[in-house]
DNA sequence: TTGACATGAAACTGTATGGTTTCCTATAAA
DNA sequence: TTTATAGGAAACCATACAGTTTCATGTCAA
């Protein structure tokens, strides 16, 4: 999976939406259209770019497909902003890593 | 500052690119130009963007003008980032929680 | 005060992107 | 075994975007 593909995937705001939606759950392509005045096809497309960039998974039950957030293709973002975040605030981040060294 | 204006300015890897140059300190237009394989015009636009994302400030120093990183404006994408991160790592978010609780 | 240098701005180009309409396929249910 | 429903796919369109070339502006230094 490409780096690439996760920020263009959630640098639209449609998008990010969508995501947030699924956060509650799973949601046929139908069901999540409803929500949005644009046509399905362009919903379609749009979840097939958060597929593309892996925050997304699809899986088919009868004549529906169910997309399902995978909020673990964001630990890429999340990783990159954390290199910035030194330079705003360093007890946070010094906390951050002693977890993640604790996890490990 | 819209918030779509941030995920906008980080979506392209030369943004990006420039944003981890900018780390190491100011650098001017012509500076910063030199290390990639376009014209100082195509440069020029992206710290244009960067600039409206809010994630470089800019000062005239002279007839140069150096363009500084401002972390602070990754904030946006870092909560936003949180937000789904309670989905990949618990642990993580009540420790962050209550470092920002502390901060107060 | 002229020349060199750092940048800004405008005009233009090709491609990516977000959207549409239209049509096709597959499954569930009557 | 039709019919309605869910989705896929292709063709098309307008605009945004990343890049270029060309020219104008402002500042430092000789």
């Amino acid at each position: 999976m490409q780096e690439q593909l996760v920020f263009r995937a959630i640098s639209d705001p449609t998008r990010r939406s969508i995501m947030a939606m699924l956060a509650s759950g799973e949601r046929s392509l139908n069901d999540i259209t409803a929500h949005y005045e644009m046509t399905r096809p362009a919903v379609a497309k749009h979840l097939k770019i958060l597929e593309q960039g892996g925050l997304i998974s699809v899986r088919a039950q009868g004549r529906e497909r169910l997309h399902r957030l995978q909020p673990d293709a964001l630990k890429t973002v999340a990783d990159w902003v954390n290199f910035f975040s030194q330079f705003w605030d360093e007890k946070l981040e010094n906390l951050k890593q002693a977890v993640e060294l604790d996890n490990e």
